[in-house]
DNA sequence: TCTTGACCCTGTAGCAGCTACAGGGTGCAT
DNA sequence: ATGCACCCTGTAGCTGCTACAGGGTCAAGA
């Protein structure tokens, strides 16, 4: 079973210069190639890059799919570290929930106080600019 | 009242080299030079950083502040644009925060199946592994 | 007067994580 | 023989900065 780098993209739903970026960058290896200078891929490769594009999914950075990867190679490892790995992204992703929250009440605050005049006197705007200070000073 | 760039900084909360950025890809106009030939700002463009920095914190992309700055200068205009641009920076703002759920979701799924064993049968790398086809297809 | 040090200048390269070319080669069908 | 889909390498672009290197300016202190 060998796959061309465009059968393997679209087995694991990755844009082939995607595929070739992940080589250069040492997160897939250099895979053997045809006659005609094609890379060829095996199941092992197919393998790889799905779990790679789950971790992904899962917005882990390409630093720590890489550790993810280190990690289940090494079999007989305590899973500890992959278990803390996980926890500190989901830290990540609380924070991230919890900025947002806080700006999407500014804006509905923002959005609310719009009453449809013209732009001179839009209370967004005058939300955004500097306190009322003249400009001309 | 003339800032040189450092102190511009100072009063905006800005980097340096942020300032120069801005300048470079036309958000900020570029100010009049001293005899020594350093940058010398006033009060309009104190406010002008003041306005982008305050559109950036909630989270407007350059481009998105770009078109508020225009809006802004066309004081007769009808604010309904400006309502618009808030309105789908809010929509997108949103569309995050139900993705960042999702993913917290996933990931909390993940971590509570780890029971603290070995790497070798680590439920979350197994989670990210592909469906359990033999690795030697 | 000389020197130190804080500040300023330009230009370029780097970060993440891809994506999009240009300019060529391969391989199969018609 | 020709067309077409696919592959190759290498490089540059995207966002929004940040970080140099290698210089110049200017005010204060010795």
């Amino acid at each position: 079973m060998e796959l061309k780098i465009g059968a393997l993209g679209r087995a694991t739903d990755t844009n082939v210069e995607t595929i070739r970026y992940y080589e250069r960058i040492g997160l897939l290896s250099k895979p053997p190639r045809t006659g005609g200078n094609y890379r060829a891929y095996g199941a092992p490769d197919l393998n790889r890059l799905s779990f790679i594009r789950r971790a992904r999914d899962l917005g882990f950075s390409l630093d720590q799919v890489r550790a993810l990867l280190e990690l289940s190679d090494d079999k007989a490892r305590d899973c500890a570290t992959v278990d803390e790995l996980a926890r500190d992204h989901l830290a990540e992703v609380e924070r991230k929930i919890a900025d947002l929250e806080a700006l999407k009440a500014a804006l509905s605050d923002l959005i609310a106080s719009c009453c449809g005049g013209t732009v001179a006197d839009c209370r967004i705007l005058e939300a955004l600019a500097p306190s009322t200070t003249s400009p001309a000073a």
